[in-house]
DNA sequence: CCTTTTGGTTCCATTATGTGAAACTTAGTC
DNA sequence: GACTAAGTTTCACATAATGGAACCAAAAGG
């Protein structure tokens, strides 16, 4: 847990004691953080003074443990309408559940991890707030692999250094060499499959979202069980999910750029 | 749009920043942030370069224009999930909303401010990122008056402060001592209206969550339009919104306080 | 009841860090 | 090709972060 990317400054070490929290998940004692921190005691609790000043993390003064604060969820409201794609993407993503009644996500890249920002379940209503904001790992999920592919190298470095080619399953590509193998043939055929590699039992298709200017935007995936279909089935609606990523990264452009020079 | 509290140090006057962003709602020139901000260019400019290292921004190279970080979204899906009435409230708005068949709200106080957490809607399917974590007026909505009428003194002084106290509508409660006056009642009678004091048409009812040990945690309205519904049958239901606050409670105090002593 | 331990909060001298005026570098205009 | 506006970098300076150590409160133990 210890060891983040506290490379800019106080704010940016702030900041990674607001992962902190985040990662517990789940109510934690100043000594807690303490013991998992790299900051010494005085410093660790005035980060956490500030924080729970500015409302970024709460604080239960009975039990005396911290937790993320509301105004997180205020300003994400704004990020999520603002620079995510799921408000633009949400009627094709309608359209696609529509047409293949699998579940469908819509995924981006950040800082090396695939982040669900929508979802469209085959059966049960929505479950928003807590399917979007969801991580998962890049290096072994079908949205992961398919935006990896499009990246420019720089990123494409940064991300594998932040991946831990943990085996999930036996089918989990657990080397940098293997994923960049793989990463080829995504780049040949134009979408990337997940074969059960981070889960047993569920596969997909995703296709990532690319600008025209070349840079990846996120990636659309449909989802299935092998206990409901097969890899090839699903690979037969990979056509109808580029048509559909093509769509959106069409729209993405016309919302970023609203006006033509 | 400018003064903010920029009480603690350098991380609350980049979290400032962060708001500047997320009050302008689109994407921003630096140029228009630095002519709202108070801090002077290169000082701007190095928050702007530290946020967006750190996700919490979003740059455009192309345009030059900063948006919220997608890091964000994913914090946020922490703190609603661990901080947030939301998810344990969740199977008992379902069951209001489905007895009522009216729109219902779930909000929360964030800094003087009512932030909506989750909603369930009369007709149409739930559009949840977008709507839990709007933020609205708490002088002059249901559930703002509702918490308002519960919380602390210095509380309520910290959060009149904080309200702009606009004449949305003839029936705007405009003056502290007005709002205060009618807070009395709200304790008294145990439930808060909305007179169409924020928009025209819109009426409510809206039931404060507290704790046993008295503190705010939320409030539950039940909303109409007067088109619709009158306020007296709207106030019918009260019984029925107070019991669904109650259970609430009772989940939130044995979910925050699992060990009895 | 006094002592010790554990967990949390405050102090304060040191110095690393943030600060911001000004200089500079583009990119866009006339 | 000179001029302007917008964004970026520099650097001497001072503020604000740092963290060891002292302090305090409340349990735990004798």
């Amino acid at each position: 847990m210890g060891s983040e990317s506290n490379s800019d400054g106080t704010v940016g070490k702030a900041l990674d004691v607001l992962d902190m929290v985040a990662l517990a998940g789940r109510p934690v004692r100043f000594g807690e953080l303490l013991a998992h921190s790299a900051y010494p005691k005085a410093t660790l609790y005035r980060f956490l003074q500030t924080l729970t000043s500015q409302g970024m993390l709460q604080m239960d003064a009975d039990r005396g443990t911290y937790t993320l604060g509301v105004r997180l969820v205020r300003l994400a409201h704004v990020a999520w309408a603002q620079s995510s794609l799921a408000p633009l993407a949400r009627p094709y993503l309608d359209e696609l559940a529509q047409e293949t009644g699998q579940t469908i996500h819509l995924a981006q890249m950040d800082q090396g991890q695939v982040l669900y920002v929508d979802k469209r379940n085959a059966a049960r209503p929505v479950d928003m707030f807590s399917s979007a904001g969801k991580v998962g790992p890049a290096y072994c999920t079908g949205v992961g692999k398919a935006m990896l592919a499009y990246v420019s190298d720089a990123r494409l470095a940064a991300a594998l250094d932040r991946q831990s080619f943990h085996r999930f399953t036996v089918n989990t590509l657990d080397t940098p060499a293997k994923l960049r193998a793989e990463l080829r043939l995504i780049r040949e055929r134009g979408h990337a499959f997940d074969r059960e590699e981070h889960e047993p039992g569920i596969i997909c298709v995703a296709v990532p979202i690319v600008s025209r200017a070349g840079r990846v935007l996120g990636a659309v995936s449909v989802t299935s069980t092998t206990a409901l279909t097969t890899l090839d089935a699903l690979e037969a609606q990979a056509g109808r999910v580029k048509d559909t990523a093509a769509r959106i990264a069409v729209e993405a452009e016309s919302w970023r750029f609203p006006e033509q020079d």
